[in-house]
DNA sequence: ATGTCTTTGTGAACGTGTGCACAAAGATTG
DNA sequence: CAATCTTTGTGCACACGTTCACAAAGACAT
């Protein structure tokens, strides 16, 4: 997510804010599940509490994307499926591949929940020989070898690493070299990409270790009860170290 | 971040901003790897770049950890890994318990990075008869009959589910019944939980909607100013057709 | 038509996050 | 010890995101 903000003075009310992208595919989740159910209209404050977002938001949300709504009814539920569909590209299928199938990414492969929401998977490249023409979820395995040629062949544009983390920036440059210009990378390095490249990542330990923090803080915050925060802060000053640092310079393990 | 009621702030302590301490752990990863080469100290622009990331925005990161930093050095690479592994909680050993060991939850088991940054794998849990006892990454797989038991036995606090999405906000129920504080999901449902529990969300087809909504955004910037009739709306809504895929949410009533 | 009732769409206030730019701190050199 | 050089820590301004609160739009009943 570092997309040169393209300055758009906003012409028409096409600049829609990353927050609001970031949230249209729970509104479409939620109201696919209601199109599933044959519910025909459903108002801000129903959708929102199937999402899990605030009312407010959720209007706001919509309004980047036009007037969908009906006032004192709510919105049509199919309408607003299409509407959002389009606006995040759906209404076409986007050709995948995924890059190392190990564990996850044979994972992925089989995740069913991908094609069923447009996107489809084109191709699977693994660099292991063994692997090659092995199939994986029903579609054989490719050489690395051939990455170029599967790239340009199928016009993907969108790639998946999910290679060791040495791996993945090799990876990646040979993606973007043959065309690809959405990255979602499972791995857990820093990918550089030129500019008009999107990268997007998703990681476990990083997840786990923000979880982690707040859980820490909840342990500690059970012992002071209602009170001030003065534990924080007092575990703030001790890091003040004295004049002969008696805090271990050295991480232990 | 927390899903269900957030009417109050979570007590906005003397804190760090969220924002923050979700890049602590990039931070933490970059340290490894100079501390793992032996670099004493860095400079908080090599070490943002390392992190990709301004490093101005590194500074005042770090300034709300307090001072580590020497100025006309940089940092002390130990010093600063211990530092931040401290904030983070992660100078403690955390159980985890995974739930639905299917393709993800075994890739999951599976996935090295867990154990290495202060995270260990207290037990797997399924609810297929058919997987008990079975061994997955050394594991043996246990019953959902024995969740609660096993919650309590271990301690654990965080849980990562990864049933399908049916099965996301019974399983939710029954690890927080237990005890378990923290979540993290990957399951495509809105999940519902009371006070003082936080989930975190990993959800791939959302990331994928995302990059599709800038590819397009990308690709067709030189036409089409829309304005579809409503009737090419009820003409296409085909696109559901997940035989088993994922289980749409539930819409609470 | 008129009135009432529901719910949208949005202006405005507020909160959070980002990045510039620079003074101050300390290392280092002469 | 003073001068110089490097790099931190942060004040400030601005951009972005969230939430409140309410006028206006439209449905529906009478
Ligand atoms: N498994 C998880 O749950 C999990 C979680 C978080 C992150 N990750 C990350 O995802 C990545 C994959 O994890 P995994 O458990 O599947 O690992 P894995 O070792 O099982 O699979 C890696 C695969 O990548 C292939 N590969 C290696 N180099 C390649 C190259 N240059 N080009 C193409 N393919 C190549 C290997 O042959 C192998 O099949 C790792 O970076 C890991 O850190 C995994
Ligand atoms: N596989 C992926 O790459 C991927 C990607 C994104 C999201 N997801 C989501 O992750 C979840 C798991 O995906 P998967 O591909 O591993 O599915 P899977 O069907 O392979 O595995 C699901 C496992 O959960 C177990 N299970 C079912 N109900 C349970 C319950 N009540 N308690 C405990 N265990 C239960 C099943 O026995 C099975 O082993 C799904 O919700 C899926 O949508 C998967």
């Amino acid at each position: 997510m570092a997309t040169g903000r393209t300055h758009r003075p906003a012409t028409r009310s096409r600049g829609i804010p990353e927050a609001t992208v970031a949230r249209l595919p729970l509104y479409l989740r939620a109201l696919t599940a209601l199109s599933e159910r044959s519910v025909p209209t459903v108002s801000s404050e129903e959708l929102a509490a199937a999402a899990g977002v605030n009312s407010a938001k959720l209007r706001k949300d919509f309004s980047y994307l036009g007037s969908y709504g009906t006032r004192g009814v709510g919105y049509d539920v199919e309408y607003l499926v299409y509407q959002i569909s389009r606006e995040l590209g759906l209404t076409q299928d986007w050709p995948v591949v995924i890059v190392g199938i190990g564990n996850l990414g044979a994972a992925l492969a089989n995740y069913g929940g991908f094609a069923s929401r447009g996107f489809r998977i084109a191709a699977l490249i693994d660099a292991d020989p063994a692997m090659a023409g092995k199939p994986v979820a029903g579609i054989p395995v490719q050489h690395t070898d051939d990455l170029e040629k599967i790239i340009k062949g199928h016009g993907v544009s969108i790639g998946v690493i999910a290679t060791p983390a040495g791996a993945a920036q090799q990876v990646c440059d040979r993606l973007v070299a043959a065309g690809v210009t959405s990255i979602l990378n499972f791995a857990p390095t820093v990918l550089s990409v030129p500019d008009g490249v999107d990268v997007r990542k998703v990681d476990l330990s990083i997840e786990l270790q923000i979880l982690a923090f707040h859980e820490q803080r909840k342990a500690g915050e059970e012992a002071l009860p209602d009170g001030l925060p003065a534990s924080a802060a007092a575990a703030r000053e001790n890091t003040d170290k004295g004049p002969d640092g008696d805090v271990p310079a050295v991480m232990p393990a």
